[in-house]
DNA sequence: CCGTTTGTTGCGAACGATTCTCATGAGTAA
DNA sequence: TTACTCATGAGAATCGTTCGCAACAAACGG
């Protein structure tokens, strides 16, 4: 049921908030690339970027966390269907990663406890090399 | 500096804020947490009960992760240390586990693309054995 | 046992992220 | 072009969480 998508129209609001996640390299918030939006000189709304991101996230062509802070980041997503992240906890460089590994684990650990219909979420948080030599080691 | 525990008082507000976590089976929120304490007669405070979970989950007592919804969810930690959790998306019923695999493999992929000081986010969603029964498949 | 000291509590206000409302504006089809 | 709808945008409303502050009570010394 209602795989078919619904007739969505084309604005360039919804382009916008496209273009502007591609852009971003790392994750961002709804407020950030709102933000990011206006200084561009765009008018568009919050609310609708709000939209914009959860209609792309829907549909695949954008991931979402939460950040520990309880936000949640968007970012643009080339590798269509599951994967998961690897993300500098400095500089916030990101790659996506597929884990056959992790999968078939999770599938496994599920199975071995009964449970059905698994999802998971898998991901990764450190400090890249270029950060790591930029800034030696810097503590919490 | 401050790695010895800050001196903290013995009330019997924390102490009913541990117990009520560790009577609770599955996750549970700080809000839920203070209505069932004031269920059970208590006067405590929200505000109470955020910082005894806070406190809780800095101390590893307790373990907090975000609901989708944004929420901060605690669930009171038998394993001390590292672990991730199997939950059912159903009834709420949390597992905890242990994933030798995972941790290896986050070691390892962080080391393929030279990150370091690696950390993972690891959680298993899914439908146990008993929603499945009672259940039968309801879908979203 | 009593007074002092100072971390805790609890209330309500403050805050921040997200969603909703609704009138207006812009795609789309005829 | 005209009509029909859905998308937009501004601000209000929500909801979880934190803050500020005065009263309180646990730990301590005498």
């Amino acid at each position: 049921m209602s795989t078919t998508a619904q007739p969505k129209r084309n604005t360039w609001q919804r382009e916008a908030v496209r273009a502007a996640l591609a852009e971003a390299r790392g994750f961002v918030s709804a407020q950030q690339l709102h933000q990011r939006l206006r200084d561009g000189g765009s008018t568009i709304g919050l609310a609708t970027v709000y939209r914009g991101l959860a209609g792309l996230a829907e549909s695949g062509e954008a991931d979402s966390l939460q950040s520990p802070d309880g936000e949640n980041l968007f970012r643009s997503c080339s590798t269509q269907g599951h994967h998961h992240h690897l993300i500098c906890r400095s500089c916030g460089e990101t790659r996506e990663l597929e884990a056959r590994v992790v999968e078939e684990w999770a599938q496994r650990v599920g199975a071995e406890h009964g449970f059905t219909d698994m999802e998971h979420v898998v991901d990764l948080f450190g400090i890249c090399a270029n950060c790591r030599a930029s800034r030696g080691a810097a503590g919490a």
